[in-house]
DNA sequence: GTGAAAGCGCTAACAC
DNA sequence: GTGTTAGCGCTTTCAC
């Protein structure tokens, strides 16, 4: 262990300039010098030292996907489209969760500062659009699922309002009028969905009731909170628009607990299209990211980046196509 | 951007090897010095550049954990413990997913050979037990969950065996005695939980028939496989004891998509307790695999390993302890 | 307390 | 087609 390249050239009786070419398959070098430095190679159990090798060339191509928890699949299915385009082109692709702390996640960042990794993909920041800015200007970042309001940087995401849109629509189609929505303060993407919903009731005759909008957080229970919030209400909502699946999930058994069927008595719609909705009695609606095609395209734009290193960098946002899908979670409403 | 130590030296009016002192907190440096390196530092942007310094230091701090598959929170929260322990004692944890594939388990841990990371953990691994054991001699690696037969490789894990001996006795307790088990072929894991699931049976007086063992693999559908399976014999089991709470789930959609009510027609237990297992109706019951304990105690001791670079290394099986959780998918048998 | 210089393992320009 | 060598950015020994 620990042969360096000085010894396989010592072992194959050759310059290390000459292994160096054999492994890095140039040009110029004879099928005589290839075998004897494969030999060697094997016979010493050769690897070659990454952090020589990349000082020297002055990248890693090593990409880092910064999710803001791990533990939602949703965030990793990302992460595999991203490493289905990235791997045969030569980059490693490596994740690490900030738990949404802004402490963490500078911490993460280091990485992309000290030359670990040659680029980062944030599902999600605590950064502001300042300071995206001004790391953008230096390094290469991009923004995936979830982009920040005055950021110029590379931004995949679905289109979040013509989403929400349509979902509403679809729940208006069934029949519903009386539909709230379950927030999540903070989040542009939340905020973009609370407008797709208000323009869908809007234009279709529906006014928009201020209680019936929720304003909690991704966090599991508000789902519960909220729909406990609705049943309140002097005149409860037939439909939730929820702008995750697992907010949903939250306020489906909230609801069944509450001895409503849900998908009969309510309609409960989340987002995301988690593999979860397919699991649930009932199944979750939902709209769907399509996320192989999210991290696919955000990894491509990234990796240009920065491989056009000198010329202009592209910082624009791009927005993948959605998919509203019905399940049994939702159905006409019982009562108008 | 782009600033190196050479640079922050110029503009402090000092040489490199008192900017790396104030830079490493080394003692042996007047204050002035820190104050005008500090001041140069934040003038310049300045970030030092790990490639140089982990070469010449020839270790990174960075720990690479490998998953199986990344689209399970299971996996995640247990990296989410490893994290807990590892970054307050200076090291940065990533991760990444193999899929179950062996030869992108092998570019993974190319990351260990050419010394982009000083450790790895595996979740799993397609590699056999030489393999395994030739790999420690020279490089610091461990298994937390899933170990392999006869690799001497430090390994922790939950006694599987002993887990699943109380899984099955708390389901007899309740009343059971046609009590069949959901398997997955390969994992040594899923043996042993076979095995205390056998031994339970037999210590209660209770035959094991071997048309109640069912051994499929870890993808979701063989949970209602499985459930498919038994439904056809002559007498079915009342009870249904799955070597996770995935199969668990999709027993449990199966049975009630015929027709039965789960926590009363028949009993259904998972393994591993993911959180999903409280969001579900019925919730489920499982055993709990104590993830954070798990992540925690095996990056301490592989830190140990790196740290004590030298002499003998701990190659030790750490078990840690496990927990019954018996929510709505258990109750008595209706029958005997 | 500080500086000069060697060297970590590698690639690539240059010379032959 | 191959070898020599400089140098990537850093830490650390050794002198002072």
């Amino acid at each position: 262990m620990g042969a360096t390249i000085k010894d396989v050239a010592k072992e194959a009786g050759l310059s290390v300039a000459t292994v160096s070419r054999v492994l890095n398959s140039s040009a110029n070098v004879s099928g005589e010098a290839s075998k004897r430095v494969n030999a060697a190679v094997r016979k010493l159990g050769y690897s070659p030292n990454y952090l020589g090798r990349n000082l020297r060339c002055r990248r890693t191509n090593v990409l880092l996907v910064i999710m803001p928890t791990s533990e939602h699949s949703f965030y990793m299915k990302i992460v595999s489209g991203i490493q289905r385009y990235a791997q045969p082109r030569g980059y490693d692709v490596i994740c690490a969760s900030s738990n949404s702390t802004s402490e963490i996640e500078v911490r993460q960042m280091n990485m992309l500062f000290n030359r670990t990794v040659d680029g980062v993909i944030m599902l999600g920041t605590q950064y502001g659009a300042d300071t995206l800015n001004t790391l953008a200007k230096d390094y290469d970042i991009a923004l995936c699922c979830e982009g920040v309001e005055g950021a110029n940087v590379l931004t995949v995401v679905v289109d979040d309002e013509r989403a929400e849109f349509d979902a509403a629509n679809a729940l208006i189609d069934m029949g519903h009028k009386r539909i709230a929505f379950v927030g999540a303060n903070d989040a542009v993407s939340s905020v973009q969905r609370r407008n797709g919903y208000k323009r869908a009731l809007t234009e279709r005759g529906i006014g928009v009731r201020g209680e019936y909008i929720y304003s909690g957080s991704f966090e599991y229970e508000h789902g519960a909170l909220a729909f406990e919030h609705f049943m309140k209400l002097e005149e409860p909502p037939t439909a939730l628009l929820c702008v995750s699946d697992l907010l949903a999930i939250s306020a489906i058994n909230a609801a069944e607990k509450a001895g409503l069927k849900v998908g009969r008595d309510i309609s409960i719609m989340g987002f995301d299209n988690i593999s979860m909705c397919e699991m649930m009695i009932p199944s979750v609606s939902t709209v769907e990211q399509p996320c192989a095609a999210l991290g696919e395209l955000v990894v491509r734009k990234l990796i240009a980046n920065i491989t056009s290193s000198g010329s202009v960098k592209d910082n624009s946002r791009y927005t993948v196509g959605h998919k509203v899908i019905l399940r049994g979670s939702t159905a006409p409403p019982l009562t108008d």
